[in-house]
DNA sequence: GTCTATAGTACGATAGAC
DNA sequence: GTCTATCGTACTATAGAC
């Protein structure tokens, strides 16, 4: 693996772990033998990493949604999406909306537009996910698609946050009655 | 209001916009209009700040729940509960658990324990508000209060995430939804 | 008891070596 | 094209002035 990846996939490590202000260009050097300065001929400004991070990481959730979303079964659809934040709650890592948030304020314009994109995405593919279920019969609840895409994805995302915090059995209460609720019928 | 309060203050407010990592004592020390070395003898350590700028907003939540413990409309109690959250959103402004969570690393054990307790006692007075109020037949939801208490909580912490990316409308879709899904009949 | 001068360290970034 | 030596800055924290 060339040092150009090696950097972005530690960073983004990191990210998700200490947070985006508390890991260095020290950090990274340290770990793939070199001087700190040599990430910068990588990424030359922090914020060129951030940007690099957030896309690979928008790369990785297009290659989850057209692998995905060849499944039929939409509920196996949802526990797929759940199931790859189960990996982050395992690993006491945040997903990078969670993460970035907390940061948010120190990021250029570039990086919060590509924070967005993220976001936009993420809950957008939820949304079609949950009203195409929700129309083959898979799926039961109440209100918009799009709104509950922003409640399962705020779940998710401050679940990473809880399972730090209290340990990952709340991960896996809260996601399994979170799937049991959408696949439950309620009336009108 | 002395030093001590305000830096305590301003310190909860730089906390929620800019994350603990993200904010200096010299940040402090300006809006003040005192030295940096000044606010170290208020919290010789930054750790120090943290603890008691935790321990200000468990105390403010018990503040929150003896006054809201006297409505006897159970949906009014939750109302209030999210209406304490739109407040922050409308302020971009991350809640606590939320903005500890990515900077969770940088602190010491004694941190981690009121960040535990603050989060533990936020979900214990949601636990036995939705508890209550299903057995007064003013909320109705599937599963244990606790794990509905989880699912709630990460609602309001990641919605105000949501906030400050894609702007407070979406904060506002999902509360009106979560208030919505708890006070609708589900049968079972 | 309250604050300031100052130290010591770690950071991101530039300029230049190979 | 890849990496290192080095700079300037900003940080937390200590020691000491008033």
């Amino acid at each position: 693996m060339s040092t150009h990846d090696l950097i972005l996939q530690l960073g983004q490590e990191l990210f998700r772990t200490k947070g985006f202000n508390a890991f260095s260009y020290y950090d990274l050097a340290e770990a793939l033998k070199v001087r700190p300065s040599a990430i910068h001929y990588h990424f030359p400004t922090k914020d060129d990493l951030a940007h690099a991070i957030i896309e690979q990481e928008r790369k990785t959730f297009h290659a989850f949604t057209e692998k995905t979303d060849r499944l039929t079964d939409y509920r196996l659809r949802m526990r797929r999406f759940i199931q790859s934040f189960a990996v982050h709650a395992e690993a006491h890592q945040l997903c990078l909306v969670g993460a970035s948030g907390a940061d948010y304020d120190s990021f250029g314009g570039a990086v919060h537009e590509q924070i967005r994109h993220m976001a936009t995405e993420i809950i957008t593919w939820l949304e079609s996910t949950l009203k195409e279920g929700r129309a083959a019969g898979t799926f039961a609840f109440q209100g918009s698609a799009h709104t509950r895409a922003l409640l399962v994805v705020t779940n998710m995302a401050a679940s990473l946050h809880l399972a730090r915090i209290l340990g990952t059995q709340e991960f896996k209460r809260l996601s399994q009655q979170l799937l049991t609720d959408l696949t439950t019928r309620t009336p009108s």
